[in-house]
DNA sequence: AGTCGAGCGCGCA
DNA sequence: TGCGCGCTCGACT
């Protein structure tokens, strides 16, 4: 199992409705690479099964999807989702935070 | 508050 | 080998 792969096996494990931030991922996969993270989540060979816009920065921000920064889809499709956005950041993302 | 610099893991040159 | 990235955190301003 390569880091990637068990960065993704983790997104794809995000309920609809939840997020989780890169340091939950990291933490989970016991590693401060937080970066690393990120990385692999840009990588990802399927990204239809791997619902990267639902990892977000732990200050709750989007951070950076698809190469952009405050990218309107992903703000919308969280929004779908049930996902309160203000500002780019994410309103009360501790509660929409799933725990892995 | 905002900014800076270090630290991690993997990919690409 | 070396650098940069969809990041984070502790120190400084």
């Amino acid at each position: 199992m390569n880091f990637n792969q068990k960065v993704w096996d983790l997104t794809k494990r995000i309920p609809k409705g939840k997020v989780t931030t890169y340091k939950e991922i990291a933490n989970r996969l016991k590693t401060k690479a937080y970066r690393a993270v990120g990385r692999a989540l840009k990588q990802n060979k399927k990204p239809i099964i791997i619902p990267c816009h639902r990892v977000i920065k732990s200050d709750g921000s989007l951070g950076g999807y698809k190469g952009r920064l405050n990218n309107k889809e992903k703000i919308s499709l969280l929004r779908k989702e049930g996902i309160k956005i203000k500002k780019n950041k994410v309103e009360n993302f501790k509660e929409y935070l799933s725990k892995l």
